[in-house]
This record gives structure tokens, sequence and C-alpha cells, in this order.
DNA sequence: CTCGCTGCAAAAAATTTGCACATTG
DNA sequence: CAATGTGCAAATTTTTTGCAGCGAG
């Protein structure tokens, strides 16, 4: 794996971090301590994590949080838009700016590296994927779109 | 949820199971009973199932089957294109014919009634997903659409 | 007859729940 | 101070592994 395939740089963590914390708070949230963790890791990794997997690095960083915590909190964080679920590697993600509350993010997952990238749906995309659904009756209400494959700096 | 949701014509269930009976000799496995059952399961379900679940119809049916044969079965099937897993509801659904080679498909699950609906990715569609991904040098080798809503029975 | 597959037993991992206590706003 | 959220303990559920024996080809 290339070392810049998990690089954030530090605005853009910064970025997230605000923006969550923020956005817990307009949803009538608190912001806690163990959210705070949770959301900086978040914010430190293109690779999807999982419960235990956020534990420990946030562990791994002199902090301490409990899993069940950890559930509870990529749960909340769901809900609101700050992270997406990546089903094909069954791990939770920082949700970049802008997708947050349409819920339309297509996310490209390298095989090699396992980084994820997140990008809106093209709106061409979109519709093409609706009308192939329109024409047997399905309404859709959200699309997940995970794309498998490599990355740039894994070709 | 409507009856019709997760009603499959005895021939369309009949063809799935051939065809899957007749990829797995092609692929040099084996047909056993364990395998038939979970075949079968398959056959008869819009809806993705789990290794639990599937355990549960085989057993209701009057068979006879082991949770751990069914993951190593489900693991089989989803390798030579009979089944797909579908992350946003993590079970595993029989792969309709024509897709199982491509593994490209895009799923339309009812909310209401839980069914999915697999139908091909509308070339049109592809494309666009493909050339928003290429913009970054991201080179697909798969897909996964899901998209979740509601389907016509359900509307 | 041989190798692949299954079942059983058991371990490991992941997820959920209830409740007392700590913390945020 | 009043919720709200966390940690701990423990139960539940899901998934994986090893191995002996059965059965398909």
């Amino acid at each position: 794996m290339h070392t810049d395939c998990n690089t954030i740089s530090p605005n853009e963590q910064r970025a997230y971090v605000d923006r969550a914390l923020a956005r817990l708070k307009e949803s009538g949230l608190r912001i806690t301590e163990p959210r705070k963790q949770v959301v900086q890791v978040l914010a430190g990794t293109r690779k999807p994590l999982g419960a235990y997997g956020i534990r420990d690095r946030v562990v791994d960083g002199g902090g301490k949080i409990d899993v069940v915590s950890v559930y509870r909190i990529l749960n909340a964080l769901a809900d609101i838009g700050l992270a997406h679920h990546i089903g094909a590697v069954d791990g939770y993600l920082a949700c970049s700016a802008g997708h947050a509350h349409e819920h339309e993010t297509q996310h490209l997952i390298c095989r090699s590296c396992g980084c994820v990238e997140e990008i809106d749906i093209p709106m061409d995309a979109m519709k093409a994927i609706d009308s192939a659904g329109a024409k047997g009756g399905f309404q859709r209400v959200r699309a997940r779109i995970e794309v498998l494959g490599t990355c740039s700096h894994c070709t």
C-alpha cells in the first residue's frame, strides 16, 4: 500500500472534526469526550473501521473508550449523516462534506490498499439508475454505490 | 407486505436450481444434499437471508443442516456467482441468470416488504459511474449498486 | 477408493442490553 | 440540576476453526 493512500491533511481532518461537532450540536446531541475521540479517529483514516478498530485507535492514541460506546456513537453519527457504513468491507467511514443530507454517495474502494474515496454520484448516473428501476415501478429513496477497483496510487 | 412480493413461480425456482447445480458441477464442486438444500432455499425467496435464516428454513422444510455448512456453502456459491451478498441488509440472495459472470448487478431493495429485485446495471449508468471515478485515476473492477426505496407492490 | 464436504465441538469475534454512575449543557 | 451519555458486566448472536467421519464421483 502506498503511504499517501491513507494520509489526510491536517486541514481536512480539522474540517471534518469541526463540522461533526457542529452537527452534533445542531442535532441536539451532546459533545462528549468519547464522541470527540471517535470523530477524530474517523477524521484520520480513509479505511473503513469497525467498532473494535476504532476502539483500538483511540486507545493507541492514549485515550480510553469502551467498544459499547463506540457502537452507540457510530450509530448516532450514521443517523445524522456524519458516518457511512461501507457494506463491502463492513466498516464505517467519515462522511465528507456535502453528501451529508442526501446520503447519495459513491464510494471507490481500492482492493489493493483498502482506502475508500468518497465522491458524489454523478447526476446522469443517478438518472440512469433511477430510470432502470422506475420501469418496474420502483421508487428510489436512497442509493448506495460501492465501486471496487484500484486507486490511482496503487495502479 | 404484499404477498406477491415474495412469491416466485415454480418455473423460476426450478430454473435457478438447475442452473446452480450445473454451475457447481462446472466449477468442479460436488453436488451434495446440503448444497441442494441451500440452493432451494435461495431459489424460493426474494428476501436476503443470513446463514441462520437459511438454516432455519431448511429445518422448517424437514431438512437438516448445520449453520457452519451454510456459511461454507454461501461462500462457495458467492464465489461462483450463484449468490450475492446484500450489504444494506447483510444477507444473501440468489443471483439471477445473466449477471453471473460480470458481477455487475443493481439491487432494488424495498424498505416496506424487504424484497429485493435484481436487474442489470444499465450501460449508461455504468459509464457514468466509471467516468466519475476515472477522473481521479480510479479503475473499476466491480460495482455494487443497492437502491433503497419502495417496490411497485408496496406503493 | 479417494478426496471433498459435512457435522460436531468449541473457540473467537461481534453486537446488544440493563443498570449505576459520570458528565454535559 | 436534569437529562443524556458512558462504562461495566454479562448475555446473545454471528462467524471461524480443527478434526473425524461420511459420501459423491
